[in-house]
DNA sequence: ATTATGATGTTAGCGGCGTTCACACTACCC
DNA sequence: GGGTAGTGTGAACGCCGCTAACATCATAAT
């Protein structure tokens, strides 16, 4: 029995259930993520979100994808468009400092096998991809950027995930751009 | 109404849980290792794991564990003592083959959030933290093992996450090891 | 030898989950 | 106005993690 002055339809049920799914994920972490809680949270039925979402691994994408375009925001607020390897520094920075602020985000991003048929998502990561790789070639205009850029996105992804998972202390920030700007050093041969 | 010639107590339910899951995992992957599945396939009531492991984050822990050992092991096959940049990067290699070997594993290690009170889990990373450490040392004497050891870690660890959630193009072994041996020259500086 | 005790198993049951199905409501086109 | 397609509801299934109460067994103290 629906109320007389709500609607009845929701309206745009399947934006709410993604913004209410990463509610959920920042407030109360990933294990909370549950199609039944999104549902909960929208003010609709357990099964309404199947009219938007064929299950739960779509929405999850279509969350991950707003991650992907999230970081690639912080990225580039880092600096639109890195031209030396200081630059470029800076932008690794970010990338291990916004795994570190949303973890729970990052790991639904990278932790789990990725849906390789969700367009949204391959598109979302496709970006971020190319985006390094546009730094790379920029930033190192003679060096060959398929061989380059893999390596510096695998060092710093694996610094993120490293401080994630406590590997590495990041319990001062000041630290944590020391380290992650070392290592870029080292691996440029700065 | 236990069978009168089978035990009513299984002998190792703990160990049995273990081996049951790690079968699990690579049966069917991460997401079917449930305290459930497990007790089923070690023919054992739902609620009898309980007994051993505290809860199902525990098992993981176990599990977890069983990992960072085996993962030990294949870094030593690879090389037990590396001292040039060669047999680092041929140890490099050999992590990287382990996490496209045992996906599944490899993200219940690193993938998800770690239980720092496990501590047969923080033994176990530990050691190979630890490993990693003791080659870096050996191989560049003069560096700073604090500084550089990390950066090879995740490096690597950086790429075995890329190609495992298919950024990287893992389809021939051969071109593998050309990169992940490439990306590590590069961040020496070779 | 008997018996108490603690370890380790079972059964039953809770609430939560993902998912499906039949059905209800509504917007919109003819 | 009436049909239709889209979107929400309610009930149900089986699986899950976990707990509580009870059963069985090994062992050790009497």
């Amino acid at each position: 029995m629906p109320q007389a002055n709500a609607t009845y339809h929701h309206g745009d049920l399947r934006a709410a259930c993604l913004s209410a799914a990463l509610e959920l994920l920042e407030e109360e972490g990933e294990a909370a993520l549950s199609l039944r809680a999104v549902a909960r949270r929208a003010g609709v039925s357990p099964a309404a979100p199947y009219r938007h979402y064929e299950d739960r691994e779509a929405l999850v994408s279509a969350v991950a994808a707003v991650g992907y375009r999230e970081l690639a925001e912080r990225l580039a607020a880092a600096h639109p468009a890195p031209s030396t390897p200081e630059q470029l520094a800076s932008v690794a920075v970010a990338y291990v400092q916004f795994a570190l602020k949303r973890p729970a985000l990052f790991r639904i991003m990278f932790g789990e096998p990725c849906d390789r048929d969700n367009e949204e998502r391959v598109a979302a990561t496709a970006a971020v991809s190319l985006y390094l790789h546009e730094i790379v070639a920029r930033c190192f205009p003679q060096s060959d950027p398929e061989a380059l850029a893999p390596a510096i996105w695998a060092l710093v992804h694996g610094l993120a995930f490293l401080y994630l998972d406590g590997k590495l202390d990041a319990t001062t920030p000041a630290a944590l751009v020391d380290r992650v700007t070392a290592s870029i050093h080292s691996l440029l041969g700065l």
